[in-house]
DNA sequence: CAGAATCCCTTCAGATACTG
DNA sequence: CAGTATCTGAAGGGATTCTG
């Protein structure tokens, strides 16, 4: 080992904690797992992007709800995982019909590095493991 | 808010497939649900972490299995898992007794900008809502 | 030593039905 | 409209045991 702190150390850093030690946050306590394991659920992933991109922000139940092709009660436990990670804001008006607007925060915006980042790996290597690819590498995106 | 496609656009890319179209991949067929679902398995983070920062790259089955204080099936799995996923590459030696050695394949190497833009991320919002913090950005690491 | 096989348990996720 | 409740099926994950 003689270069094994320069790319790895985010890793490092990014993985550190203790497995097992008495926590039951998400699965190991590690934070970077729990945000893995957060946008690695069913659905969560879409969701999150769907709410992102919308800039204007304000997303339905029901919208999402079609949109997505989502059981309702997998949107509401996504949502609520959401809004519990501070990623999603949740406004609940009190008038007939009841309407709930859920919107991305600033936090979940700046998520958008990170898929960069992804993006251009999956971008660079392809991902054929994986199945699918990223989608349309040949336009001129970034 | 009138800025909807500048951030979330690599969201978009990323995310970019059809649900439950007819694909059968990892468990919706977005890439990158299926990278989140992969390392959001338990101790995949951990596991891939302690291969990648292995620069030298030999591991050892029972090294990452006491150190990482894994099941040895788990291991087994996750370790097939990023076989499979071109994360990790696997080379059994004819010996006795028997040698196998893991070792973080490029790929697995090209993931640390997303793991350094997730802790990025971790260390702007300080992640409070899941429980763990990135550990220490005191320090000054970047 | 490495890991395959087995059993058991927990969690997740979808469908459905019902309420404010 | 926006959920909540309940149920069922399916994976996931751990411990243990056995084999090459």
């Amino acid at each position: 080992m003689s270069d094994a702190d320069t790319d790895a150390d985010a890793v490092e850093r990014a993985v550190e904690g203790c497995p097992a030690g008495g926590n039951d946050e998400g699965r190991d306590g590690h934070p970077a797992t729990d945000l893995f394991t957060l946008l690695g659920r069913a659905h969560a992933v879409p969701i999150l992007a769907h709410l992102v991109h919308g800039g204007s922000g304000a997303w339905r139940f029901s919208e999402l709800e079609s949109a997505l092709d989502v059981a309702p009660n997998t949107l509401t436990t996504r949502l609520q995982e959401f809004a519990e990670a501070g990623l999603v804001e949740r406004r609940s008006y009190d008038e007939i019909p009841p309407r709930v607007e859920y919107q991305a925060t600033d936090r979940a915006r700046d998520l958008d590095p990170v898929f960069r980042a992804l993006h251009d790996w999956m971008d660079d290597h392809g991902e054929p493991a994986l199945g699918v690819v990223v989608g349309d590498e040949s336009a001129s995106d970034d």
